[in-house]
DNA sequence: TCCATAGCTACATTTCAAATACATGTTAAT
DNA sequence: ATTAACATGTATTTGAAATGTAGCTATGGA
């Protein structure tokens, strides 16, 4: 009944980008201490982000990264359901359930699934940060 | 994103007792080998559905295992709560979220979590087995 | 009375995805 | 050139979940 670090991870260094200053880049390093998580995870998180063009990074010397996208472009949903390795709510397949064809259950947990998503749905990035002073005060930023 | 086996494997014996004749009983081996699971993770989920009366289990010769209550009256949401290790969609304390105080992905989180058990609370284990012909075929059961 | 069967309980071990670490490559500014 | 930053592939570790082992307890029947 969890979602992944990596997903939690994701969304947690969008909200930083977010709470920062218009355009401002900032590097996984930084995103990395400030939360107290592993610099070695961010950078494949990040790496996932960028491909999907929730941030835009740059590299080199003053490089870094920065949303790609409005805050109120970024909606919930899509990021879970980008970042998660799986959204079935349980396995059928391995190992084999017999009564799959006919299961019930599963169409049951996919609906519950859908409307899980379906309230997520209802919110972006901009919604995760409209206390941003406080957000910016607990990571001990400057927030612009 | 995934339920556990744990609460996955709890819901494929509440099915499969629902399927059998009234008040018939099964064994635990019987059912781990239908859904060819483990016997071992099995004896534990049975005696956790036996300890929240969702079966009733009887030791010795001819003993076994029936639903503890009618199916009408197990309802899925419950079964999942009562199953899962954790309802909690991600994990704010280890290691320490630094913004949890102020953390509006959590109300988010817990809004969609809350959406989902509530489709399943819609449920009993009853609709779970409206084709019960069906699930005995494919569980090679002699339904009644 | 004994045996076979079935669940109970505790502890030990295994598994495997997820997480983390390491190493090296590539890019860009100074 | 040098440094700082992300990119990428591979290896290792971790920890919860799953599985296994062993002996205990209860019940019905021969």
């Amino acid at each position: 009944m969890q979602l992944t670090r990596y997903t939690d991870y994701s969304l947690r260094v969008l909200i930083f980008l977010a709470i920062q200053p218009e355009a401002q880049r900032s590097t996984i390093t930084e995103i990395a201490e400030r939360f107290e998580i592993s610099r070695n995870h961010l950078v494949k998180i990040v790496h996932r982000l960028g491909q999907l063009g929730y941030v835009t990074t740059t590299r080199g010397k003053g490089g870094g990264l920065c949303l790609g996208a409005s805050a109120a472009d970024i909606n919930l949903a899509d990021v879970v359901r980008n970042m998660e390795t799986t959204l079935d709510v349980v396995d059928c397949h391995q190992p084999a359930c017999p009564v799959a064809p006919a299961c019930e259950l599963k169409r049951v947990l996919n609906q519950a699934r859908d409307a899980f998503l379906q309230v997520l749905a209802d919110y972006t990035l901009a919604d995760l940060v409209r206390n941003r002073g406080e957000l910016g005060t607990l990571l001990n930023l400057e927030t612009a």
